[in-house]
DNA sequence: CTGAAAGCGCTTACAG
DNA sequence: CTGAAAGCGCTTACAG
């Protein structure tokens, strides 16, 4: 804690009542001015405004914050980062959130353990909505969300907890037209390679994917772990493929770097040609698997409604609005690019 | 604003004044268990903490910090995040603060317009701190700081502004490491893919390695301009490189990912061999550039040591302490990996 | 439409 | 070592 002599280094800010007695005002038709919903001669805002500019006054949101129980923040939970999915969703996400004059604030945590801990210092801030991205929460960690009255909105992920929000691609959806696509270019003989085996994105596209090939009658396709969903996952993930029994004709790997890692992988070390030999297929739709090194054929989620509708759900719940726990679910969309190609067969 | 009755259902969270009633003490003492340095009974302290925990009662922030006028925030202002050098970085610097009981209040802008504006709503959250990342800020904006009496430190950008802190690679020391990497393989031809050319990053690393190129009697390199740091600028670049009188010998980008984006067209559209016809270098060390499909040959930031010093600087600005306006340069490594070779020359 | 007063949840001199 | 009191910068019933 710093010293008194030291703070006081800190210029003073201008504060309410500087500015009222600047005014010759009350400071209650001062704090007036500044909820656009008070009642107030619209003269008298005017002249507050300007000479608040002038003064270079913005009302402190920690004070208003103790008697509103509103505190204008957001908080965004992470875990894993390294997944370019990522930082194009942090940020359209962040910046959509400041466009409706809400803050962020960012809570990375590297394990689970450590997860509950920062939780709850996040949660001490009074952040009006947490956003978990790319995590995974224990139940005591969403029961003391719970607890501190504090909504929870799930992006890209599938709470487990029933009252939760959600908001993801509809990967089971996405995993059929996956299937759909390989189908219907002839392959029969198929593989997944699963990212994190406990997250809803895994197992829902594991689920569209290995349903729909049971229905239209093709062999349940082989399933490889990666363990993670990274470049050196997938990476590793080719090399045990490879040494399995016989190689499959195509490849729906549960994210786009792990498709990018395994087919690195198996082009270099097992001169795999990619669609020919292999047809491989990623979901997310980053930008680098749109690069002419990669030209990968993806399920693009639907970052932009995604984004959008996440940050309409959070505005509502901010306005104390009480909504009711659903998961939304938007379509993917495939997008048929150089990895994918007419199987032997046909 | 939530109506009051909406605002009702929020539930109301353990006060300090709850838990001292609770205990049959006075608010200073309880206020008391909670500050380390505060003068207290050890037992009374451990009676405290221990009911605290059991009500699930930790102290309001936002009202802490009215009184100490320290916020324990420490804002991150971002604007270019897609570079894939930054979710690293930024990644490391949250993580790191939060180790200190410091949290992160992120912000993105998406242009210089919008910068100014978004750095005095993150302003008015009154952080102990602002850390610049990835952005250009104008000079009133670092003015709008001084006023508010807030800090600003500078990661991976030399500050316009003398009085600022910042903390960098050593760009030019990188480039000389660059220049020399090349000159001593035997090449004479270079060129530079600049990035933004109004980032110091980009000025720096050219500076050094053209001065070194003159030094070392080699004619000075051809400039290229991609406009951004970015796959797609690199990838442009190379179009007009190879529309260029005379190809380089060697090409040194201003960073990794357009050195990708370079070596992706270079071996595509014109069947250059990379190393052999053409040398490549970049500059971060992002993980991408040690994949084995690009295995490029690199100046590696020092990542860790960049946001140990920074998190530093952080925690001492946030107790406080007044420090000297310095830019600390952290030496880079070359990592020679497989886009450079000997030259023809040689 | 405006103002006086109470109070949000804390911390910190000051007195004991 | 502990407590009573003032106050941080705001908002909001309530009264006029």
């Amino acid at each position: 804690m710093a010293t008194l002599t030291e703070r006081r280094q800190r210029k003073r800010r201008v504060t309410l009542l500087d500015l009222a007695e600047d005014l010759g005002l009350s400071t209650s038709t001062v704090s007036r001015a500044f909820d656009k919903d008070a009642v107030i001669a619209p003269a008298t805002r005017d002249a507050i405004l300007k000479r608040a500019s002038e003064l270079g006054y913005a009302p402190n949101p920690m004070a208003r914050s103790l008697i509103t129980k509103s505190t204008g923040i957001v908080g965004i939970f992470v875990t894993d980062i390294t997944n370019p999915f990522y930082p194009e969703v942090l940020t359209k996400l962040t910046a959509g959130l400041q466009s409706i004059d809400l803050k962020v604030m960012l809570t990375v945590a590297d394990s689970s353990e450590d997860a509950d801990d920062q939780l709850r210092l996040l949660l001490s801030y009074q952040p009006d909505v947490v956003l978990v991205l790319a995590a995974v929460l224990s139940s005591e960690a969403i029961e003391a969300c719970r607890n501190a009255g504090t909504p929870v909105v799930f992006f890209n992920r599938r709470p487990a907890d029933a009252r939760a929000l959600g908001v993801t691609c509809d990967n089971v959806g996405g995993g059929i037209l996956v299937a759909d696509h390989l189908i219907d270019l002839g392959h029969s003989k198929l593989a997944f390679v699963a990212g994190r085996a406990d997250t809803s994105t895994n197992i829902d596209r594991w689920e569209g994917f290995s349903s729909r090939c049971v229905e239209r009658g093709i062999p349940s396709p082989r399933k490889f772990d990666a363990g993670s969903f990274s470049y050196d996952g997938g990476y590793r993930a080719a090399h045990v493929l490879m040494n399995d029994q016989q190689p499959p004709e195509a490849i729906f790997c549960a994210n786009d770097i792990l498709a990018i890692g395994l087919m690195d992988c198996l082009r270099r070390e097992y001169g795999i040609a990619i669609p020919g030999d292999i047809s491989v297929v990623g979901f997310d739709g980053i930008s680098m698997a749109s690069w002419p090194s990669h030209a990968l054929t993806t399920v693009r989620q639907p970052v932009e409604k995604m984004c959008t509708f996440t940050i309409d759900v959070v505005r509502k719940l901010c306005q104390g609005k009480a909504l009711k726990p659903r998961i939304e679910r938007i379509p993917g969309e495939l997008i048929e690019r150089e990895t994918t190609t007419r199987g032997v067969k046909a």
